[in-house]
DNA sequence: GGCCACTATTCAGTGTCACTATCTACCGGT
DNA sequence: ACCGGTAGATAGTGACACTGAATAGTGGCC
């Protein structure tokens, strides 16, 4: 990525796979190659890694041991209720940061 | 501010203080002033002055020191031909962001 | 004449985050 | 036996916003 992306991703990207979560359980694995599914072609595996573990330690997910078909066994995330509050916030400071982009995007004032 | 905004603004608020700098020049104490009246209350001086230096560094920005009617001399920060390409990047990578977050919000796919 | 408030900038130290690079481990096919 | 795909962990790095304090000029008030 370029480094503009890099940045820019620190806090969102924490919101992203959060977001996912919100909607269906999943492993690392899998948000890694839905990521890049949908465009993010260049996050490294080790960052999603990072970034799960961190929200584990904090409490927004449970996280269940999964065995696999292929290769090792799968740590499967579900995003929780202080997962679900933490997103919460996050869409809230989301929407005030794009909404003041906006403005400053389109000439401001 | 909450960590998650600090976390978000990484990367975003140099965008942020571009665009500005692409409406007119400006100096550090004015686009702080402004930033506060744009409901970015809680943004530390120390942060933007730092984020000057670092933009002048880069070459993204000219500067002129004007003298003040009230208090020290101004460093007036004007945006320049490689500022406003940057800022175009920026712009870019900002609505691909904007874009994907909007698609996780509802529902996603 | 000394103090305070406002204007304006600088700087050292801190914490957090994404990235890089590397390592471990399990399986199937050849 | 080896390799490619699946799955996860981790130490070290660089960049950035924040904290807190310091410096410095101007004007008004008592």
């Amino acid at each position: 990525m370029g480094k503009q992306v890099t940045e820019m991703l620190k806090g969102t990207l924490e919101g992203i796979v959060l977001a996912i979560l919100a909607g269906r359980p999943a492993y690392g694995y899998e948000i890694t190659s839905w990521l890049r599914d949908k465009g993010f072609t260049e996050i490294a595996e080790g960052t999603i890694y990072a970034l799960l573990i961190r929200i584990e330690q904090r409490g927004y997910v449970d996280v269940e041991k999964v065995p696999s078909e292929k290769g090792p066994p799968r740590k499967v995330y579900t995003l929780n209720a202080q997962g679900r509050a933490y997103l919460d916030e996050f869409w809230r400071n989301w929407s005030f940061l794009a909404e003041r982009l906006e403005q400053l995007r389109k000439g401001d004032g």
